[in-house]
DNA sequence: TGGATTTGACCGGG
DNA sequence: CCCGGTCAAATCCA
């Protein structure tokens, strides 16, 4: 088994390779595509490196969640459903004290204050706080499918006191939920206002509301710059191969400018950390590199999603064309994906 | 009218 | 007791 991994992780980062190779001549910052594609090699190594060391990330199955399509739903993944299931309302409180979480920060390059991060699932508002030491408010969001499928993927949004147009994202959970955003573009399906102390009084208003949703999508990805990090705790269904047992490293990537031009700030690690979405966002990667290479910033959002995203080759390799096919149906957005957003440009 | 948001209250951990 | 996180009633809105 684990030799079979080591096999998988060693073509993954050969295609890797030749995916550089190809990418080079015509990315629009090779510079950007190094910096990517290390990473991406580098994941390889600190996985083939694990593997060799022993099961420093935990249970085999973990790993195995990760690798190909057939895995979709990882063992771990359903232990880690029914841990959550079946318990009173304190007990879920204490339990997602130990799920997993991690944080990005994604530039939204809004003055307005008016931009959502919007990452293809359904999130429903339920709280917001004023942070002790914090300029902006905190708000807390759901999982909208919480009570039908018990899903307690929550995440936090606060806007970054030191940059305003970054929005830190913490996310706590993986998503059990089957979620229906896949039917409409993912970054379309969920604005939501961001803690902004300056906005926030207008938020009564509904009209303005919708208003700061069409502004937020309009902003949406044309930051300077993405940066994610994570903070990183070991996820439950699957490894975390550049940090598996260092919950307080903390990883920040800064990426160009030639990468902001993109829509893709609606799929962030959340879709990734749904292995069928991982996958598929990946192989949509590898097919249309240029067009989709915008969402490798969201691939980097942290090791994990690396993680997921160096698993799918492997499942290429196996089977090229199907798993492509399966990976178009499964992408979130259409082939006008980048565009769909045209509806919100007025 | 049903779903989403707002917002003050409540709770538990540190 | 403070603060972060959640609850839930009131409110908003399509």
């Amino acid at each position: 088994m684990e030799e079979t991994l080591i096999n998988e992780l060693v073509q993954g980062m050969e295609l890797t390779k030749q995916l550089k190779n190809h990418l080079y001549p015509l990315a629009s910052s090779p510079e950007s595509c190094d910096f990517l594609i290390q990473k991406i090699l580098s994941t390889y190594d600190k996985a083939l490196s694990m593997l060799n060391l022993g099961d420093l990330v935990g249970e085999p199955h973990q790993v195995a969640g990760i690798l190909g399509p057939t895995t979709q739903s990882s063992p771990t993944s359903e232990n880690f459903d029914q841990d959550l299931n079946d318990q009173c309302p304190r007990d879920v409180y204490k339990k997602r004290k130990t799920m997993p979480r991690w944080t990005e920060q994604v530039s939204v390059g809004s003055e307005t204050g008016l931009v959502t991060a919007d990452d293809g699932y359904n999130w429903r508002k339920y709280g917001q706080k004023d942070i002790l030491g914090a300029s902006f408010p905190r708000a807390y969001y759901r999982c909208t499918h919480r009570d039908a499928q018990g899903c307690l993927a929550t995440k936090q949004v606060q806007r970054s006191d030191k940059d305003p147009s970054i929005l830190e994202i913490t996310y706590r959970g993986r998503h059990t939920c089957i979620q229906t955003s896949r039917e409409i573009p993912a970054f379309a399906s969920t604005g939501k206002e961001i803690p902004n102390q300056n906005i926030s009084h207008h938020l009564g208003d509904g009209r303005k509301r919708k208003a700061h949703e069409l502004e937020l999508l309009s902003n949406y990805g044309t930051g300077p710059r993405v940066k994610t990090e994570e903070t990183g705790e070991i996820f439950p269904s699957f490894s975390f191969p550049s940090t598996p047992i260092e919950p307080e490293n903390v990883e920040t990537i800064i990426f160009p400018d030639s990468l902001k031009e993109n829509n893709f700030l609606g799929i962030d690690s959340q879709e990734f950390l749904s292995p069928e979405t991982s996958e598929s966002n990946f192989f949509s990667l590898l097919l249309c590199p240029l067009e989709n290479f915008g969402f490798i910033e969201n691939l980097q959002s942290s090791d994990s999603e690396i993680t997921e995203i160096v698993s799918a080759p492997t499942s290429v390799t196996n089977s090229p064309i199907g798993n492509l096919d399966f990976s178009l149906d499964q992408v979130d957005f259409d082939p006008n994906f980048p565009f769909d957003t045209s509806e919100f440009f007025f």
